[in-house]
RNA sequence: GGUCGGUUGGCCGAGUGGCUAGGCAGCGGUCUGCAAAACCGCGUACGGCGGUUCGAAUCCGCCAUCGACCUCCA
């Protein structure tokens, strides 16, 4: 189908993608907890793989792409232990937990949309997985692989690792774990230290929990993301998707219940998005550097000099490859911001764009050029510098430097709504003399701009610069041209 | 301490052995009433030290430094 080649954390080489169902793609990703507002860190993975999925679309394949929701939260890690993290900021707003998942729900999807990440195919809930969760847990348990005591149950990693290889993934020695295991406080209920909770039971003033075989409780971690992705995908299914942080010890984990519960590798191809860092250092909110997506495009945050646009944040992040480490900063940003202006500005201009009889560009060779880059493990910003290489060619027909023959102009056309648009999800943001949703505004726009030309013919500088300004100041960016004028408004 | 991964020009960020990455900023030029935009041109970048090689940012070793993770937060 194609030669679209993707990173496999689990053989860290890039291989050929084939799908296990010639045509289909299933793919997972690890989705938010729905427990606060999204920040700057969640974009990552969202933007990364709804690429993905666009891609994939784009190659042709009909993809199911189901991603999370955890609104099953577990133990706070310190002061409180036995407190659900959901029903610790319930008990703090005074809100039912199911609340506090409904409102953060609804947060991140307007986020999403905001950042054109498109819905995907099924976006389950683990509250509402719990009988498919308990039935992963029984079934590990049956294998002979798991154990229950005291109500919680475990999954029994020493056994697991005489039979399979635990820590195929992460490149994680048993041995090595052995010596490198915090202490924990249900350490004593374990067999080992290396065991990881696949049921827990719960405390009295834990308020979210679920009657099972082993009573009250909740799932562990890994539960859910096992029961909730082959449910759906079958297993094993093609692309399971996360980010850097979860690798170890939570796809580890869903490899090790998957082998358990069906005898063989749960995922074909294992991806993972680098990290943001701000200032070069990880976001932490001691740190006062946890930028909340909201934040961010309204610039409301100390570190933040202005605000920059959804589209920004989302090109910002594209020009990184997804398994490069990123560092934000506001120059960085103002930079990102500026080239995308450059983009959208040409990518408008197209639109407007005069075919000749022969083409001076080479409008084949820049298709093949992007298609090659999204095929090389989707490397955006291979693909965005080839975009500036054909920005350059649409600006040279535009100022009459180049031609562009009528069947290339079509053939540009496509390229720039398919990558730009389609595949990396970039609305140019943007109005023209040539659009058409605001006709009104342009044609006063043109109007002002026409009677500019007059002034100019008598050269009646002062007010030529009056009009230019003004319009300049109410954010219109005009442009003398050889026929007359050009403008844009950014929306 | 262990595992994995970074360190590229003023900034961001591609690039895995010889072939211009790209964007932003800067400088010079063309165009312009002046601008803006655009186009053309310019910059002795590859953390340090050794090694392999005809040739290394790219491979190997050591060192420095940064980050993520190390199993009941998800």
């Amino acid at each position: 189908m194609s030669n679209f080649t993707i990173y496999n954390t689990l053989s860290r080489k890039k291989e050929i993608f084939e799908p296990i169902n010639p045509g289909h793609v299933g793919m997972y990703v690890c989705g938010p907890t729905v427990y606060g507002e999204a920040h700057l860190g969640h974009s990552r993975p969202a933007i990364t793989f709804d690429v993905l999925f666009r891609y994939l679309k784009y190659l042709g394949y009909k993809v199911r792409y189901v991603r999370n929701i955890t609104d099953v939260g577990h133990l706070v890690n310190d002061a409180d232990e036995g407190e659900d993290k959901i029903a610790r900021k319930a008990k703090v707003e005074e809100l039912e937990p199911m609340e506090i998942v409904q409102r953060y729900t609804n947060s991140y999807r307007q986020n999403m949309l905001q950042l054109n990440v498109l819905s995907p195919s099924i976006e389950p809930t683990a509250s509402g997985h719990m009988i498919e969760q308990i039935a992963v847990v029984q079934k590990i348990i049956d294998s002979g692989f798991g154990y229950e005591k005291n109500g919680s149950v475990y999954f029994d990693v020493e056994k697991y690792s005489s039979v399979h290889n635990y820590g195929t993934l992460s490149g994680r020695k048993i041995e090595d774990l052995y010596f490198n295991t915090r202490d924990l406080d249900a350490q004593p209920e374990k067999k080992s230290g290396l065991d990881f909770a696949l049921w827990k039971k719960a405390a009295p003033e834990h308020i979210m929990r679920w009657p099972s075989p082993w009573g009250d409780g909740f799932p562990g971690w890994h539960t859910e993301c096992t029961a909730m992705s082959t449910k759906y995908l079958g297993e094993p299914f093609d692309i399971h998707g996360g980010g850097l942080d979860l690798l170890f010890p939570h796809h580890e984990a869903e490899i090790a219940q998957g082998v358990a519960c069906f005898g063989h590798e749960p995922v074909r191809y294992w991806m993972h998005n680098n990290l943001i860092t701000i200032n070069g250092q990880k976001m932490g909110k001691s740190l006062g550097n946890f930028i909340m997506l909201d934040e961010l495009f309204t610039g409301s945050h100390p570190l933040l000099e202005k605000a920059y646009s959804p589209a920004c944040i989302r090109f910002f992040i594209l020009q990184a490859h997804y398994r490069s480490p990123l560092d934000f900063s506001n120059e960085a940003l103002q930079a990102a911001e500026k080239g995308l202006e450059r983009l959208f500005n040409a990518t408008a201009l197209l639109e407007g764009l005069q075919p000749s009889a022969d083409s001076t560009i080479d409008v084949g060779a820049l298709k093949e050029k992007c298609t090659l880059a999204m095929n090389d493990d989707l490397n955006t910003p291979i693909l965005i510098a080839h975009l500036f290489d054909g920005v350059k060619m649409i600006n040279s027909v535009s100022d009459g430097k180049a031609s562009v023959n009528t069947a290339d102009l079509e053939r540009l056309k496509t390229i720039y709504s398919d990558f730009v648009v389609g595949i990396l999800g970039l609305r140019p943001e943007i109005l023209t003399g040539g659009s058409a949703d605001n006709e009104l505004l342009g044609n006063v726009v043109d109007l002002l701009l026409n009677l500019r030309i007059e002034a100019k013919k008598n050269k009646d500088w002062a007010t030529c610069d009056k009009i230019r300004n003004n319009l300049t100041e109410l954010g219109f960016e005009i442009k003398d041209t050889k026929e007359g004028f050009g403008w844009t408004l950014k929306k």
